[in-house]
DNA sequence: TGGCGCATCAACCGATCGGCTGACATCCGG
DNA sequence: CCGGATGTCAGCCGATCGGTTGATGCGCCA
């Protein structure tokens, strides 16, 4: 009986602690040899075209420099490793950009450390894996689409979350104050919300801002 | 040469792929022993009456259910085990709330595991264990100290992120509209903001909010 | 070529907000 | 016992917001 070859396996999590737990765990594991650690997308970037793993591991979150899902379009691009996201947050934002980027997996650190395994041999042989909730999120979206915010939007809301009025979110956009409260019409309207306050409220928690 | 007995370590974070990672990674360490895992602030103190750790290390961020801070209080009620706190994030509010219920330590995780060992024993002994960033904050804040929030104040803001009028804040908190706005003053004052949004950004982003 | 989504702008109006001044009661600690 | 912090309330005013209707131009795709 031979054994297959081990997955081989990035780490990527900003939080060093994080890093070496999970490190500690899959060493452990059956068919899993990590061969390095990043604690930022630039870094994973480094580290996968020295190391040429078959499976990058990360988190979304990465604190300062390269986004999560940049990092991912990154690594995907050229035929580079599988991306399994592993993160605390099954936000149908961060779900959707993070597949849109190219990852083939999507997995909550509140799973099963099983799941996380099983997860990554699949994501090493190109095979989706998703853990239940971000599934039950996605076929959710599916039958009763949440409204997407155009990029456009999206500026006015970030304008907005700083406290600015509609003169000079106007004035940061370039763009007459009618058509900045035209915006935000439509943006109350996506959000399910009527006044500034619950717009930035509802953004926030659904992770729409930076 | 006698070894001391190893510190009895009880888990305790919501996500359990990262618990099963801090497992893996503690039971290599010297001179600790983990005793147990808990998902939640109610299975910690469980947990904590029953196998009597010296030491809880302890997330903040629970999802659901009890508070972080609420357990920590439990805790360290009657004589329990120490706490040290371990998260992400070393927000003003985060910290001083940790500290007041009862925390010995406070610990993030992005620092070195080298000094997640270290605090382990520094707690188990009843010395404070702060990480750099986090003492960093402890004394910009002694220095240049943020305004706090009074209780109603908090009570506000709440009504007020969920998009609130000012005369449904009214309502909801069984006060004039005048005293609201009153409230609403001082708060963005305090805040350092003009408009309600900049007060919902700014309490969600220095998290004053659940 | 004709929709469709998106972004842009205008004018209007009532409702709301934010700032201001001033006031009173309570509670707590020096 | 007095000051300070806190919570409560009032009235006034200009500025801003939110809703509405209607319109134009652009790119995309069937």
């Amino acid at each position: 009986m031979n054994t297959p070859a081990p997955v081989r396996l990035l780490l990527c999590d900003d939080h060093a602690v994080v890093r070496a737990g999970l490190h500690a765990l899959l060493s452990s594991a059956d068919g899993i040899e990590v061969v390095g650690e990043a604690g930022s997308g630039e870094e994973a970037l480094a580290l996968a075209a020295r190391v040429r793993p078959d499976v990058v591991l990360m988190d979304l979150q990465l604190g300062d420099g390269m986004d999560g899902v940049t990092a991912i379009g990154k690594l995907t691009a050229d035929g580079g490793p599988r991306v399994l996201v592993l993160t605390m947050f099954d936000t149908d934002a961060d779900i959707t950009r993070a597949v849109e980027a190219g990852a083939t997996g999507y997995l909550l650190k509140a799973e099963r450390p099983e799941e996380l395994f099983t997860a990554i041999h699949s994501a090493a042989s190109g095979r989706t894996a998703l853990s239940a909730p971000v599934a039950d999120c996605l076929m959710a979206r599916m039958r009763n689409p949440h409204p997407t915010l155009s990029e456009r939007e999206q500026e006015i809301l970030g304008q907005l979350a700083r406290g600015l009025g509609n003169r000079d979110i106007a004035r940061a956009l370039f763009i007459s104050e009618a058509t900045v409260k035209t915006h935000l019409g439509r943006i109350y309207g996506k959000l399910g919300v009527e006044t500034r306050a619950g717009a930035v409220s509802v953004a926030k928690e659904r992770r729409l801002l930076s």
